[in-house]
DNA sequence: CTGAAAGCGCTTACAG
DNA sequence: CTGAAAGCGCTTACAG
């Protein structure tokens, strides 16, 4: 049986009180600390987390609340923030939940019986339905990644969409591109609203009429970018580059060069949010624009844990984080 | 703060092991059920996990190991695995680990830690180092999920590859076909070699010489399959199909058609192991090979709980899970 | 800074 | 089938 602070206790001369205060970051003399954790490291104790749950009456858990374990940005994610958590002595619970329904009581049940202390969210839909109204409620921070919710008052940790859309989208006119396109996500979608924010704002400081942005929006989903994609090779004067706001669009985008006959980047250009391996394996490789994602987890675990010390100050924030702008070979310079 | 069992115990007169049998699903008179039932619906009493897990020595927790939480294949799995352990009251921690370090001491002081009571595995990279070595010392039971390990004994849970690779195959051959392509895994993947086993079986049942058969073997990612689908192409007599064995490849050989100027399937007949939305989103729409990912990670929960209770008849065992054939259009007939 | 005592919310033998 | 008692391994006031 592994030992328990008995053994620590037996092993020290010390008051389990005394151990206890060691193993929570509490002052205790110098020598007291250093036999402690020699005795540790000799009997190779490790403190049983569930007496320390009970008995603090803190589960030390959070909750990560995805619709789906399988999305590509969101498993990602989720390393970063269970790696931050654990740092600071926290258990990260992974759980996929049916965004449609609108009654979430059931997965509202199931936080509570795990006792999370707080919770992470990345899917918007769920502001349609009454968790987070009753998480609220419970008293539960939460913190919402990626969108801004447009109902409801949480803190929320996101890329900075606006100036990264803006940052990109400055690329391809310095590059000589006058007529862009652009494959964007759902219109209610903030963090797709944002991105186009930027984009219209740089083609408008820089002389490209309204006409000339080519925006489309869609469902975040290969199918929608399918559609659009086409739609936009068929117009009768295309784009000269094509933007494209997240990853499943671009896979679209790459599987219908084919069919248009189309060499990129010397009949299209071709950029996008989000970067995946094999942009840059193909060729030519694909210039991207990488959301941080160490960064988005570590804030987002952050600012939860700030909350969940009852620190409210600044609520609610919005975390920006900077995206990284990785230049490849799928732009030409039209100039 | 929310109900305890004390709460019940005044609410029915009852006393605490009474309620705690009900809870465990022990024997008690109809009528104290009834009581218990009623007043747990009043009170919302939720059983303190810690306190069960503390006093019952049992944590009721399982860990996912991952390499990666980004990884297409166990993103997906990972749900269906939580979903059936948490029909049995146990919860799962997924664990992101560095599988390239032969010393797991870390993830294995982790996994004592967190008290877990099995692990589910998929990186056959962890065959070389210590960690199953030290779970299996620490008697804590083991399941590999696609893989079967050649040095460890251990129980695997694995798609019937040999036989999908061969009707896959088939498939290809009654359609004609007489010199076909195989983008194939790494020669030290178990998964990957019986794939290749099933389709050289079936080529030799149909009269398809050795010469006919073009195999290559790479390694898991989008870089390799490039390689080899473009080493194929470039081949003086082109296989008219190319079977890939992952998605990861099929996506490559995607990206590549425009190179070779190549229409699917005037040109080709393109199939493969997995399935993605994108797959039946384009044109053609590919025909696949997928894996029951919910099939796998039921049987690989059944699997481990069996060993956890302590059954250990049939071991080293391992359960083959069909995989699902879906024609769509990507193979023509030549016959 | 340290330690004796109490107790977190359960389950487990055990006796009936 | 039920209940009284003990105790899982910790942490928390509290007194010193």
């Amino acid at each position: 049986m592994s030992a328990t602070i008995k053994d620590i206790v037996k092993d020290t001369g010390l008051s389990p009180a005394t151990i206890s205060k060691y193993l929570n970051g509490k002052k205790i003399a110098p020598e007291n600390k250093m036999a402690i954790e020699a005795s540790i490291k000799k009997l190779g104790y490790i403190p049983n987390r569930s007496a320390q749950r009970l008995r603090s009456k803190k589960s030390n858990t959070i909750t990560i609340l995805l619709p789906s374990f399988s999305d590509y940005f969101w498993g990602s994610i989720t390393t970063y923030i269970e790696e931050y958590m654990q740092k600071h002595n926290y258990s990260t619970i992974v759980m996929a939940y049916n965004p449609s329904k609108t009654d979430q009581s059931e997965t509202y049940q199931q936080l509570l019986s795990i006792q999370t202390e707080g919770c992470i969210m990345v899917d918007e839909n769920i502001e349609k339905s009454n968790l987070i109204q009753l998480m609220q409620e419970a008293n539960i921070p939460c913190i919402f990644l990626d969108q801004i919710l447009k109902t409801c008052t949480l803190d929320s940790v996101t890329s900075n969409n606006y100036e990264s859309a803006y940052e990109m989208t400055l690329y391809l006119i310095q590059h000589g591109h006058k007529r862009i396109g652009v494959i964007g996500g759902p219109a209610d979608s903030y963090t797709a609203m944002e991105r186009i924010r930027g984009f219209r704002q740089a083609c408008l400081e820089h002389g490209i009429s309204e006409d000339h942005q080519i925006v489309y929006n869609g469902t975040y989903n290969a199918q929608s970018g399918l559609q659009l994609f086409q739609k936009m090779m068929e117009l009768p004067e295309r784009p000269t580059a094509v933007f494209s706001l997240n990853y499943y669009y671009i896979m679209a985008c790459i599987q219908l060069l084919h069919k248009y006959d189309l060499r990129i980047p010397d009949d299209l250009s071709l950029v996008t949010f989000d970067d995946d391996e094999i942009f840059s394996a193909i060729h030519p490789p694909i210039t991207v624009m990488l959301q941080d994602f160490p960064a988005l987890g570590k804030e987002a675990g952050r600012l939860l844990l700030k909350r969940m010390r009852g620190d409210w100050e600044d609520f609610p924030q919005v975390s920006y984080v900077k995206a990284q702008f990785i230049e490849r070979d799928s732009v030409k310079d039209i100039s």
